[in-house]
DNA sequence: TACCCAATAT
DNA sequence: TATATTGGGT
């Protein structure tokens, strides 16, 4: 891959040193446009840049990779020409929800489609062709996250404990990455936002891979050292709190004494049990997803390293084709709502959830093609596939909070009985 | 101080 | 619903 054509981008950073690793490198970003050949163009610019890049020519494609995959992104880049297409919509619908910055690309700059666009969920207009060092740039969406985080994570022990008082006052927690239909508000939106959750505490997401982590210590630790702190420790998740632990603990342990509730759940709540038995907390949820949990290369040994895409087949493999019965579920369902996985890079489980929850949804229902168009192998798909070959080894920028997983986990413990209601 | 647990709040 | 917080007890 060519070396960066921006010499010296990364001291463009304000405070540069308060962004971790070689940010914005690994900027994992979704790429679609109808054209291949500058799609082509696009990505070979962003790849320059040592941007991650998932590129995608078909609209139906890119738009799942958005509304189901966008925790594998840190920012989208969507060609969209016409303001009543279905790209339009659902950036307009449920644009806002997303956490993902998007920018539009489009040989249209008439005023009209830059206002409407960026009135209704673009936080970008980029007009064709696009200069390489606009795209250089679109990291700057995720500077403002970047910062946050950094506080967030790197405070200290008092900055923590006056952050975690701070959260009581009783102000509503707000997602700070929530775009707001109108993004000429963003900028002051986004500063309000950033003000007030640098010193909020977020609510960690206990999706698959954090599930994982708090399992693999739980199986690591002795007997008797399994308590929040120990698990923490062993966990090694930065930005995770005691408390945090010792609530999903409780959690868990509850979950543990009565495990003959499970076969008296709903269906809807069987959509959060894994094919091990697991829990996955599979909710979906948005106000932490763990997409945030940036895996760090495995600096040592404990376990074979993992070479990722193997381990996506390693992880997959037992399990069966959960693609195919995702896609049949999805052609027997109306969607509705969209689901969340949240899992970075990791969709085993989320496949697992969609193939048990019968009511889980991929897409809102107008977006829905035909069933034979959305009947692609994600096994195969070389889109899934990038995102995946780089999830594991990306230092990505994260979106609201950072938390750095040093040792990918591997291991699943059977039995996390799901279901407390 | 850390822990557990139940109840309650968000 | 999931997670956080609180409060009482160990």
């Amino acid at each position: 891959m060519a070396e960066n054509g921006g010499g010296g981008r990364h001291s463009d950073l304000p405070n540069s040193n308060m962004f971790p690793g070689t940010f914005p490198e690994g900027l994992r970003v979704l790429l679609f446009d109808e054209d291949p050949q500058y799609l082509h163009v696009l990505e070979q610019h962003l790849q320059d840049f040592q941007y991650q890049v998932t590129r995608c020519d078909e609209e139906e494609r890119a738009m799942y990779l958005l509304c189901n995959h966008r925790n594998m992104f840190d920012i989208a880049i969507m060609e969209a020409n016409d303001l009543d297409g279905k790209v339009f919509r659902l950036i307009s619908e449920i644009g806002s929800e997303m956490d993902i910055p998007i920018i539009i690309t489009s040989k249209d700059g008439s005023r009209e489609s830059v206002t409407k666009w960026m009135m209704n969920g673009a936080c970008d207009y980029l007009i064709k062709p696009i200069r390489p060092e606009d795209l250089r740039l679109i990291y700057k969406y995720l500077v403002k996250k970047m910062e946050l985080m950094s506080v967030t994570v790197s405070g200290k022990a008092e900055e923590k404990a006056a952050a975690e008082k701070s959260s009581s006052v009783g102000d509503s927690i707000r997602n700070p990455n929530k775009r707001k239909g109108n993004m000429l508000q963003t900028d002051k939106e986004d500063l309000d936002h950033a003000h007030g959750s640098a010193t909020k505490k977020r609510r960690v997401v206990w999706d698959e891979c954090l599930n994982d982590k708090f399992l693999e210590a739980m199986k690591y630790l002795d007997t008797r050292d399994i308590v929040p702190k120990k698990i923490l420790e062993r966990m090694n998740v930065s930005g995770l709190t005691r408390e945090n632990v010792a609530s999903h603990l409780q959690k868990f342990r509850l979950s543990q004494k009565k495990p003959g509730d499970e076969n008296k759940k709903s269906k809807r709540n069987r959509s959060l049990i894994t094919a091990q038995g697991g829990m996955s907390s599979g909710e979906g949820n948005v106000q932490f997803p763990i997409h945030q949990i940036n895996n760090i290369p495995q600096p040592s040994s404990v376990q074979p390293q993992n070479t990722n895409l193997n381990l996506m087949t390693q992880r997959i493999s037992p399990l069966g084709n959960h693609h195919d019965n995702l896609m049949r579920t999805h052609q027997h369902h109306i969607p509705h709502q969209v689901p969340e996985f949240t899992c970075n890079g990791q969709i085993i489980n989320e496949r697992i959830v969609l193939n048990e929850g019968e009511e889980d949804i991929i897409l809102p229902s107008w977006l829905m093609p035909n069933s034979e168009q959305m009947d692609f192998n994600l096994d195969q798909d070389p889109v899934i596939e990038t995102a995946l070959r780089f999830s594991d080894i990306q230092i990505a920028p994260d979106p609201q909070q950072l938390m750095y997983v040093q040792e990918p986990s591997m291991i699943h413990i059977p039995s996390f009985p799901s279901s407390l209601t």
